[in-house]
DNA sequence: GTAGCTGCAAATTCTTTGCAGTTGT
DNA sequence: ACAACTGCAAAGAATTTGCAGCTAC
């Protein structure tokens, strides 16, 4: 039986709050200011339980490491800012595909990624990056790419 | 100025009899069959080389490993089989989705990635999986796959 | 001759797992 | 009580990097 947990509420209402799909790191340091001693081993294993009992949903991007939403919107796709690396969700799909598929081929399912700029990023002046949301997290995302480096 | 080695040949040739993309240990397999003694970490910054040089590209798929395949093709987008995991060239694009992103975001690229069975992988048959070269393959995703277990 | 390259091993990053102690029910 | 959960540290997998020796040009 699954228990109710402060770290696992913690996790869910990092994710619930967000607006946009969280890398576990993000979700660490958001349910960290609920729960002070939280480990990333404790995000991790509750990321992938709450993936299989429904109640997330694994966003995985090209090139990406895996980030975290509220499952809910079924069929959707995502948006990802090039200045400020966010993940948006896109609620709109180009429909059937199957056309593009090579002959003798069936296609079952699609991914789609669409990038740019994000509202906050506007493409007119590239030292822009004021709005607070993308700034805070533009430092979270620079610490990321520090990977391999 | 750049040389060329025995192992730059390998790994280039290796890439480019494939007909499709490979990843780093599928193209250290391959090539290894023409320098025996080739490590990984040469094939790494081979990869990472030739495609700066713009002699090969990098492909990323959801969830998955940087693949690499030859430059050419420019736009273009991937199918990957469900039943055999290998990834095949798609030549076809539904072309402008700027009408996909919500309001204020400005699109300036996307990526497709279509699923489901390849032509060695007909759906009506789970346990057929017989063409040699998906048969290959599927060893080479198994080891790959035990990442993380 | 020497700068670029190679193989090996060690380091890094992300993720998972073993374990001993803690806690929800 | 006791199984589920947690934090920590160690293990794993993919990729990168330091270094001493090799090799194309």
């Amino acid at each position: 039986m699954e228990r109710n947990t402060r770290q696992r509420s913690a996790i869910r209402d990092a994710i619930a709050q967000a607006d946009r799909p969280l890398l576990p790191q993000e979700v660490l340091d958001a349910a960290q200011r609920e729960v002070p001693g939280l480990g990333i081993a404790t995000v991790y294993r509750n990321l992938k339980l709450l993936v299989e009992e429904g109640a997330l949903q694994a966003v995985n991007l090209p090139g990406e490491n895996t980030r975290f939403e509220l499952m809910g919107h079924q069929h959707h796709h995502h948006f990802q800012c090039r200045q400020c690396q966010r993940v948006f969700d896109v609620h709109a799909c180009p429909g059937d595909l199957s056309r593009l598929a090579p002959k003798g081929f069936t296609v079952e399912d699609h991914d789609l990624t669409l990038y740019g700029r994000c509202s906050d990023c506007v493409p007119a002046r590239p030292g822009r990056a004021h709005a607070a949301s993308a700034e805070q997290d533009r430092s979270a995302m620079r610490a990321h790419k520090q990977k391999h480096r």
